[in-house]
DNA sequence: CTACATGCAAATTGTTTGCATAGTT
DNA sequence: AACTATGCAAACAATTTGCATGTAG
């Protein structure tokens, strides 16, 4: 995953937004965020750019659909990097990592239901929550994403 | 679906906690909710009760599995009372209704998918987000659950 | 009577907003 | 220069907690 901040920032200025320093950082910091990411996780990771900045940056990078916002079960909330494969997450209840996985067969069955009920279907969300492979294997890891 | 609120009731004593005159208020108004609800619904409907108490009862019913926590993609909380049967929801974007199906196949699906990636499933959530049948069907109806 | 539960208000936490200033184009 | 974006602090909303009092068992 390159730094993408260029293509990105050449993508708001089209969209009449400006390039500025502040969304530089934040996009540098997605940038290099491997996992879904906390705003915390970029306030940290850019130092100098106000909350209030992160958390403007994130609402217009979701507008623009360039991240989106993944509601955990226990009330938190991260982002990440919208990639064009539409997919599902892992997520550990003992050391918080929250990993992907996909299946077509799953989603195909998904629209099913959905036709089934009758329901106009616009997006899903499905998250899995138990123990990543490591944390099963190693009961006494500590939590840590 | 009966008051259940003596079945419930029991079940509290049974594991020590105290049958008040509160909680009797607040599940009494949850058995009355036929869709998943907020907090401020049961506060609603059971005035007198403090809203610390509320939130307090809503986890002490999370803990016993009678009820659980549904957070929505917008960032609302609700929750629903807990039955046995497992399902997923179909939650309309326009009106806000929240809906339930199930469906075996997909569920299968979805321990297939957790065992491919090592992964020890403990539960999992899936919501289709879209128009129900009638918001699809009736362009104009308003906002109300 | 004793321990647990409640209400209220204060404390947190997470997120949004108003406004004067700095930065982009 | 014109207009947008930022930072900071205040405003908010949702949820939690401390504590004195009420109450179920």
């Amino acid at each position: 995953m390159p730094p993408a901040t260029d293509e990105t920032l050449a993508r708001l200025e089209g969209l009449g937004h400006r390039a500025t320093g502040s969304r530089r950082a934040v996009l540098d910091a997605i940038s290099l965020k491997h996992a879904p990411f906390t705003v915390e996780d970029i306030c940290e990771a850019a130092p100098g750019v106000g909350r209030a900045t992160v958390f403007r940056t994130m609402k217009l990078l979701q507008d623009l659909e360039l991240v989106c916002r993944l509601p955990l079960g226990d009330g938190g909330v991260r982002y990440e990097v919208s990639r064009s494969e539409h997919h599902h997450h892992l997520i550990c209840s003992r050391c918080g990592a929250v990993t992907e996985f996909s299946d077509p067969e799953l989603d195909a069955l998904i629209v099913t239901n959905a036709r089934r009920e009758a329901f106009r279907l616009d997006s899903h969300s499905l998250e899995l929550y138990g123990l990543c492979a490591a944390c099963s294997a190693a009961p006494n890891a500590l939590r840590n994403p």
